[in-house]
DNA sequence: TGGGATGTTGACTGACCAGTCAATCTATTC
DNA sequence: GAATAGATTGACTGGTCAGTCAACATCCCA
């Protein structure tokens, strides 16, 4: 049994060491988000993110080297805690409809218990990668590479299609969902809890059963194998 | 017969007119697009544009008010002949795979053409919607009502399953490609001549066909429909 | 040929803001 | 209760850069 599989809110409420330190650097971390969300990382000061926090200017450069440490932290924190949801479910005996449906569960469920931090991760971030050091690739990378594997092992289980390659597969699905989000973030899509939950069950329908009936897709299946 | 549908360069390299005016605006335009390239929006500076144009700092003022307005009028442009193929694909009578494929397919050759471009327009744009007006968000709206409109057909001809709301399917669709530009750009995924063209079918067979195996598709939708 | 319109130049300014630092406060230890 | 280390403060600095503007150039039409 999965005793504790990673949460989606990543216990961020700290309430296991009675509340007796303030931890300023957690409470500076907590108002970033905020700032960010609303303001956008190069359109907020420094000063905004202390005043937020309700800390002195000097105190965010006590704690952190820079503005950019600050997205930095914010952003391999959660980043690491999905990636380790990922490699717990990929070692449960699940189907794969139940592996990618537990990760998409865990990045919606992130979205709706904190959707500032994931507009701060995906707008400031994951696509920003420009700005910003290798590391964050190499994070993401990673996160593609553990989804490709779970795509793989179902490929030789019999369960996926051999002739779309699994990397491929992975970016597809993790493109999607990315996109779901960025659907909220820009109230370009409903929200609400059971918007939520018919997402996740669209999101593995989509991309594992395809938009086709079944009666379309074997025909089509049959004259339309790889080119060349 | 679809007399000039929109190409992936835009006619960029204008011809038609003959070289006869330099046409400053144009030339400021495609440095920008190198410039935000490579060094990214924000950390750029106006006058690495008009050194990129071999021009004067002055002049990019004279035809943009602001520097903001250089990238609001690089993604307009572009996202304008997305749009304009998009409803052209639609009213040709094609089956939903040739559509999406044709979509696809514009998408994909316009990176291939101009990966520049596009890089600007999916990092400094499309996600960062946050800093630009709500013009963006407009544009960006349109598209996946044009696809979900694609989607909604098939479903009424009975090509695709009704279940999976078809503004979520257009979602689903474009995100996988953004997510595949994006695997580009960071150098994520291998790219090449070839890679493009096998990214065509890829998009398309996992979009409309699904993962799964036509097998297992058959079992797991019988058991999975919409949940409650 | 002359004069208005439009294109082009680049030095300059005013605001802004990340990051520094010396001073002050608090907690802990012996 | 003195000494040390760490936490906290906020005024200040140095550099950067978007946008302005007055002057100069070129084109076009009457």
């Amino acid at each position: 049994m999965s005793a504790a599989r990673p949460r989606p809110d990543g216990g961020k409420t700290a309430s296991v060491e009675g509340s007796k330190a303030p931890d300023k650097r957690r409470v500076i971390l907590d108002a970033a988000v905020r700032v960010f969300a609303r303001q956008g990382f190069h359109a907020c000061r420094v000063s905004d993110i202390a005043d937020e926090a309700g800390v002195a200017y000097g105190l965010v450069y006590h704690y952190f080297a820079s503005k950019d440490e600050v997205l930095d932290t914010l952003f391999l924190e959660r980043w690491n805690v999905m990636l380790e949801l990922i490699r717990e479910v990929d070692a449960e005996p699940l189907p794969v409809r139940g592996k990618l449906g537990a990760i998409a569960s865990f990045i919606i469920d992130s979205y709706r218990h904190d959707p500032d931090l994931m507009k701060v991760i995906i707008v400031e971030v994951t696509r920003a990668a420009n700005s910003f050091g290798q590391t964050h690739l190499a994070q993401i990378r990673t996160a593609y590479e553990l989804i490709g594997g779970i795509v793989e092992q179902a490929q030789a289980e019999g369960y996926f299609k051999p002739e779309i390659e699994a990397r491929f597969a992975a970016m597809a699905f993790y493109g999607a969902i990315e996109q779901l989000l960025t659907g909220w973030i820009f109230d370009l899509r409903p929200q609400g809890e059971e918007e939520f939950e018919r997402a996740k069950w669209l999101v593995i329908e989509t991309v594992c059963g395809g938009l086709e009936t079944d009666a379309v897709s074997e025909q089509t299946t049959a004259g339309n194998r790889l080119p060349r």
